[in-house]
DNA sequence: CTGAGGATAGTCT
DNA sequence: GACTATCCTCAGA
């Protein structure tokens, strides 16, 4: 297939904040046994490397968390409970910060992210459930932990990216993005690091939030 | 519809 | 052994 524009390095390269702010409105591309699936962002937050106890990074590189202290643009996946969860590395090789998307909407493969996600549920998903929660999307896309250091400015298996081809990238940009705290952390709660694209039906979390 | 509580396993100390 | 950037089920309204 002809690539929509794919995010590049420098895209990356910024500002934590800056990055998970304009990711809101991007794509998120799978391609897994030539199966693509694919969705729009519409929910990130922002792990910072300094003066953020709940970043995976604050307490100093570990074996488990040294993807965050790569390339910019390499993704970082890490399990909790069970699940997986997925961030895009931010600014510098050797800092240690990233952006958790937390929610997309689904718009390509479907049935396949619901073939996946009933996997594991065995119940029926609507469509606004499939990938409202950083593990659901995770699940939906076939995200496992093999995607850790994966490097998602080649375009390749996994990476972020325009709208798909024949979409309208205006119609994909949020009107209204809310910053709120970030969900589910227990340090640093006040923090406004959480970005969802304002009343989307897509986002996770409490309806207050969204 | 909403909010609370429990299940669950990988990682670090 | 204690954590956890979660999800799902089940009450109750």
């Amino acid at each position: 297939m002809a690539r929509p524009v794919i995010l590049h390095r420098d895209f990356y390269s910024r500002d934590t904040p800056i990055v998970a702010r304009e990711l809101l409105g991007k794509w998120l591309y799978s391609e897994i046994g030539g199966q693509l699936t694919a969705g729009v962002i519409v929910e990130t937050e922002a792990y910072l490397a300094e003066e953020d106890p709940a970043c995976h990074a604050a307490k100093g590189r570990t074996p488990g968390n040294a993807a965050m202290f790569e390339e910019p643009g390499w993704a970082y996946v890490y399990p909790i409970h069970s699940r997986c969860c997925f961030n895009v590395v931010t600014e510098a090789a050797g800092v240690g910060a990233a952006v958790l998307i937390r929610a997309i909407e689904p718009k390509l493969g479907l049935s396949l992210m619901r073939q996946r996600r009933a996997a594991r549920r065995g119940t029926e998903t609507s469509s606004r459930e499939l990938c409202s929660g950083p593990a659901k999307l995770c699940e939906a896309l076939g995200i496992g932990r093999d995607f850790n250091q994966h490097d998602l400015t080649k375009g390749k298996t996994l990476w972020l990216g325009e709208p798909f081809n024949g979409q309208d990238p205006g119609e994909h940009v949020p009107l209204e993005i809310r910053v709120t705290s970030r969900i589910g952390v227990t340090s640093a709660k006040d923090l406004p690091l959480r970005f969802v694209w304002a009343g989307h039906p897509s986002a996770s979390g409490p309806r207050c939030l969204r």
